[in-house]
DNA sequence: ACATGTGTAAGGCTTCACTTTACACTTCAG
DNA sequence: CTGAAGTGTAAAGTGAAGCCTTACACATGT
């Protein structure tokens, strides 16, 4: 398990990659095709970067879907593994029961 | 863009993995910390495997989350692709306007 | 002063995972 | 044969999440 939370993918999209584009949020809303507030709520990290958006900006930029799909993925198990961490230890890892049925 | 959707992970669980374990589905659901509808449901490919239940079965099985996360990631994406194959077209490819200010 | 872009919030819609309760069916041990 | 256990399925209810439209306040710059 890691130490620290992975970057939420809205903050590198926020910090690194929407600034070298040189348009405006509204504008990029619009290319991407969903609403402003919805490409503000990822890029405040409010919401999570949807298998649909992933392909949306990975069109958009030509590099397509899969790094945001991973970041995302990432992201999201660091969170479940947060929320598990209680029940997670309460599962028994599973032994292969050789012993099937004597004869 | 693949060709056909690529397995659903519920699909694999069902034939390959579960099988092999040698247990009743309740009980894998129990081991889980999950109800036994929920089991059935991803088994029979009603429901996806969420981070927290590829965290359960990951530590069930000894083999970590990632092999389930993947799997579920890249079904996600092909769906999406299959949703957007109308809009994607429609997103145009960013061009660095390497023309900032004329000075 | 006005247009544009932005942050933010609220209301409403839809989808989805998950639980509990419930019923019908099959299989198998006693 | 009877009953327990496992299973497939369904319904109802809850909670979370993404997305949209509408709306308002604020800043910036022409």
């Amino acid at each position: 398990m890691r130490k620290r939370s992975p970057t939420p993918p809205g903050a590198i999209l926020r910090e690194d990659v929407f600034p070298a584009l040189g348009i405006t949020v509204s504008e990029l809303a619009n290319r991407l095709g969903i609403s402003r507030q919805t490409l503000h709520s990822v890029l405040a990290e409010k919401s999570s970067i949807t298998p649909e958006l992933a392909l949306r900006i990975g069109t958009f930029l030509g590099n397509g879907p899969h790094l945001w799909i991973e970041m995302q993925s990432k992201y999201d198990l660091w969170q479940a593994e947060l929320k598990l961490k209680k029940v997670l230890p309460k599962i028994t890892l599973y032994k292969n029961n050789l012993a099937v049925q004597p004869r």
